[in-house]
DNA sequence: GTGAAAGCGCTAACAA
DNA sequence: TTGTTAGCGCTTTCAC
């Protein structure tokens, strides 16, 4: 098989005739007899720390140079038990409309060191799969950012593979976790709401399995309840701009009463939402209708829409999530450990006075 | 170093006495003890195509599921010299608005049997870094959906690294491409824009160094001069939809005159400048201004922009990509192709006769 | 500080 | 068909 000249002794003889074969690439061996000396040494100076002379390093450098050699990190991670990979789990269909983590998280792994596997999860057997794939490929962590099941989770658990969620937690089980918490930006949005005289409200979630969905729905209806303001109808969506604009319709045509304000559990939706009605309802909003998000993509913020809706705080969310994780890859023993962060109201204009 | 208590040729003594010790991950070694077979066995189970028997298989494949046995990919790599790993490059900052491509070639990928390593260049010497990282982590091939010099190329093709462009290309350099000519769409659109009466026309492009830009320009400026339509000015924006919106109040202020119609080469800017039109200037899009953009991506055709445009069948470049990728890694001599895929115009409702 | 040697978990040539 | 054996390229004791 070996198509390469290196013997693991390499008889004297042999050592300086036989030449690097074009196209291989090189290796530490290779580095070791440029530069005369030995393989280990090659090793040592290419891990940080290690106690070396600094004209041993220089020799081995310049070796390396010459021969463009670069550690194979993947024989590194053979030995060390440390692949630097980290599998990223996203859902391809949700995260086509928030982009934003992925990119962070991956930037934020890259400065750590470590690199991205990306995979996407639309399913639970997609879920499965991956986590077959990440274990195969050694992955010495996983962030999700997509549904995964109790079941699936204990599976990474017993492989001892670091787990961080991201914005989604098993309330009965113990996890590490990322998190933002809009309680209190909720409570914010609502009082005010409720100051501009709503008295009804609908709203537009997400899949009851989702959890992000679930506890939205949950502060929204108590601070509604809270402030006075009924929820006349609740109708699920999928988180999609079609299910938004949907999810109108249904409100208008079912709902008992018509509501003055619509609160949709992410800006996907809302931004439906708020096209149907202005497009296809003819309403004006927010004067006749007010239409309130979660999430604060960049877009809920162009003209178009200007979104009264609550932000979350991405960059320091990814950050944490990627320390967690190194934190947790370096001491395996760490102990669970939830950060939640708090949101932001972004004002926006999608919120009016309720319409007499 | 090692914990593990496996010997190279194990002592038939200890053999059986050694447990697996607790949260270490079961190897061949200890699959094929457990099934009373060699580990070569064990391995040929799990390379398709290998001679076995079915007596075999079965016992293997028992002891294997019992330690829940999955073949090392990182091990395997180092032998076979073949990753599975195909690092992606994705401009972060761009991608953003355009992330249906990095997930059709997720997607793509997964289904070939390789995994995607992500990386986002934003910079020349992003650039730099990710290709020494991918080099490091000895990827089987490289799919750039960024930008990147010909150095930075040329790195890549002596290290015998296939690499496939994503819209892209050199066109002085041999190089692989999958990539969209939306010649006769632009064409198609300019004509219509003529046959509605439009004479006056302004562009907005992206950074110059960008060569879909640059290719997109070119066809726009020929197709309107055969149409007879006056390319009054051209202003340059960096495909986002902030510069959209500059590039508008750039054009009405700077402009010699006023154009009918306004062309971006990307999408996200084309809504930006529709944005800026009617919020900003007021202007009624279509019947005051039209406007076209390039791309097709989801939310053009959300109801507040309905943008006309020309779509880039993503779905089938990004298998292509995947394909030629599998196909230069199978074959490293495999010469060189441009896979060239036509656009098509979405209609939309951002175009109407001009103003008289 | 440096080199020799063992071996991470796997595949594949070779022998039986 | 099956087992034996030699590495893939690296890190890491262990002597010196």
């Amino acid at each position: 098989m070996a198509n390469n000249p290196r013997k693991k002794n390499p008889p004297e003889d042999e050592s300086k005739v036989i030449p690097l074969i074009k196209g291989r690439r090189a290796t530490s061996y290779d580095v070791a007899r440029l530069a005369g000396v030995s393989q280990s040494a090659v090793s040592r100076c290419f891990k940080p720390g290690s106690s070396i002379s600094g004209k041993m390093r220089e020799r081995v450098m310049k070796a390396a140079k010459e021969l463009e050699y670069q550690p194979n990190a993947i024989a590194r991670g053979l030995i060390t038990q440390r692949s630097n990979l980290v599998a990223v789990l996203v859902s391809g269909r949700l995260n086509l409309y928030y982009p934003e983590v992925l990119f962070k998280i991956t930037e934020e792994l890259s400065a750590a060191g470590l690199r991205a596997l990306l995979f996407t999860v639309d399913s639970e057997d997609d879920a499965d799969m991956v986590i077959e794939q990440a274990w195969q490929f050694q992955v010495d962590g996983v962030i999700s950012a997509s549904h995964m099941s109790k079941e699936q989770y204990a599976v990474l658990e017993k492989r001892q593979i670091p787990v961080v969620f991201f914005n989604r937690y098993f309330a009965d089980h113990p996890n590490t976790v990322v998190y933002c918490d809009p309680s209190e930006q909720v409570e914010e949005v609502v009082k005010q709401l409720s100051d501009l005289g709503h008295r009804n409200a609908s709203m537009i979630t997400g899949p009851s399995a989702n959890m992000v969905s679930r506890e939205r729905a949950r502060l929204v209806e108590t601070s509604l309840k809270r402030n006075g303001i009924e929820l006349i109808s609740t109708v699920q969506g999928d988180f999609t701009y079609e299910s938004g604009a949907a999810g109108l319709q249904e409100i208008q045509l079912h709902g008992s009463g018509a509501p003055t304000v619509i609160i949709c559990v992410n800006d996907m939706m809302a931004m439906g939402c708020m096209d149907e009605a202005r497009s296809v309802l003819e309403l004006d909003v927010p004067k006749d209708l007010s239409i309130v998000g979660f999430d604060g993509i960049g877009m809920s913020q162009f003209s178009s829409y200007e979104l009264t809706t609550i932000r979350q705080p991405i960059g320091r969310m990814s950050e944490s999530a990627v320390r967690m994780i190194t934190e947790r890859v370096e001491r395996p023993d760490q102990s669970h450990e939830k950060r939640v962060f708090e949101g932001a109201v972004i004002p926006g204009g999608s919120i009016a006075r309720a319409p007499t």
